[in-house]
Order: structure tokens, then C-alpha cells, then sequence
DNA sequence: GCTACGCATAACTACGAGGTTATATGATGG
DNA sequence: CCATCATATAACCTCGTAGTTATGCGTAGC
């Protein structure tokens, strides 16, 4: 059950009506109502994906009279973000070097059928 | 029913199994008992994380005899980085500038209770 | 003060996700 | 050949998610 940040975080940006409101919010807060606009659903609907965002940390509420107030709180995101960051640059490196090697194949007329079946590790 | 690219690569990362899979992937290609062993769980379980990650185009596989090599495609994590990236910029900007109203308000001695009452928009 | 507004919560349905065990399939090696 | 290995698939269970309608609750405004 126990669920990292990271988990909330990404299955949060997994859904794009929650990625559409998160879209709209970087044109500054709002309240509710206007963030549910934009999506086809019943209202109570749209209070659950606020809680999704809000379990996530990705959003902040101030309830201010009648209305709430909502405002994107970026902060867990840079940790998804630096994750994929990582990441990535042995991914590439990875991919590039089987790219090279899968180009460098091609060109040979007669392509070695067990070249790769003893590889280290 | 229908899930973009984004969506399922966001909640293929929204799980610790699979981004374990991946990072193991960083180090290399492999086969699936060596991306299996780490994590405890059974065979067929293993087999599914793999699918959920093939069909987000994440990794790529070869079969080569009776094993399955696997390896990453970081190309569409890229979009998802693309997409995070984007917002943040805005994000950011935002929540700086609650972030200092907030820090300039606090600063007075008698915070104005209604100062926030009347907001464009 | 009453009514309407802005939102949350409750209770329900439908479905997919993540796990299991049991079984199938195809390649390997003695 | 036959047993075994590496992996997938099937069938099932359980739980969480995404949606619904109905209802509750505090605030606004006339």
C-alpha cells in the first residue's frame, strides 16, 4: 500500500484531465470551478482529481470564504523530473551504442549470426 | 479507453518495480531473469511490468534463442521530460511569486486580513 | 434569515492493475 | 529424444481508480 512520492507523483501526471488542470495553472491559481471547467464531468469528479494532485503534492489549497483557492506547488515534480534527468543519459548512451552497433551490422554483406551471443556479464 | 503516449509512459514510470527495470536497464541489456531477480515477486508478474513497458514503447526486445533480451528506447520518456519541462518553466514562476507575497505579507505587523479579498480574476 | 452558490463527502458501479498458480511453448543440452 | 530452461499466456482474486448521483455544509448576498 505504501506508495513512494515518486509513485503519487507519476501516476498523478499519468491522467490527462489531472495534466490539463496542472496545464492551466501555470497561467496562475484559480478556484475550482474554473479549473473543472474546461472537462466534460460532474463535478465531484473533478474533486477527486484535486486529490490525486493534492496526495501528490503538486497542488495547494487556501480556502478563501465560499471558494478554493488552487496554485501548483512544483516542488515533487523536480524530483520526477531529476529522476527521468538521470536516467536518461545512460539510457541514451545505452541506445545510441546499440543503434551504432545495429547500423555497423547492416553495412556487412554477411551479417555474423552468433557475433552477440557471447556477450560479457 | 484510449491512453496517449503520455499517459502510459507517465504511469509506466508510476510504478517502483518497473522503474527498477529500468534503472538495471541503465547498466545495460539483459535478459528478463536478470531484470527479474531483484524484485520479489513470481515469474508472470515479472512477464506483465515487462508488457506494461513494452507497450509504452519504453523498452524493446529481441528474442535470441529461448532467451528475450531487453532493452531501454529512451525516446518516450523524452516527451514525457518534454512535457514536465515545459511547465515547469511556468510553474515555477508562479509559485515564486505566491511564494514572495506570501514572505512580504508576513514581514508587516498587522497582515491585512482582506487584502486578498478583490484579485483580478 | 433564506436561498443559492462553491465545494466536499458518501455510496455506488465498472473496469483495469497488479498479484497469484497452473499451464503452454519453444529452444538447449546431455 | 527427453528433460529442463526461459519465457509467455490463461484464469482467477483483490483492490484502487474514475466515473456517477445524491446529499451535506459553510459562505454570500439580497
Amino acid at each position: 500500500m505504501r506508495s513512494s512520492q515518486l509513485d503519487l507523483v507519476f501516476s498523478a501526471l499519468a491522467d490527462p484531465t489531472r495534466r490539463g488542470m496542472l496545464e492551466r495553472l501555470a497561467e496562475g491559481e484559480t478556484n475550482v470551478g474554473t479549473l473543472a471547467a474546461p472537462h466534460d464531468m460532474s463535478q465531484p469528479a473533478v474533486s477527486k482529481h484535486l486529490r490525486v494532485l493534492e496526495r501528490a503534492g503538486l497542488i495547494q489549497r487556501t480556502r478563501h470564504g465560499r471558494e478554493h483557492r488552487i496554485r501548483v506547488d512544483p516542488r515533487p515534480i523536480e524530483a520526477a523530473s531529476t529522476w527521468i534527468e538521470h536516467y536518461t543519459r545512460f539510457w541514451k548512451q545505452q541506445f545510441d551504442a546499440v543503434d551504432a552497433y545495429l547500423e555497423a551490422r547492416a553495412k556487412q554483406t554477411h551479417p555474423p549470426q552468433r557475433s552477440k551471443e557471447r556477450r560479457k556479464r
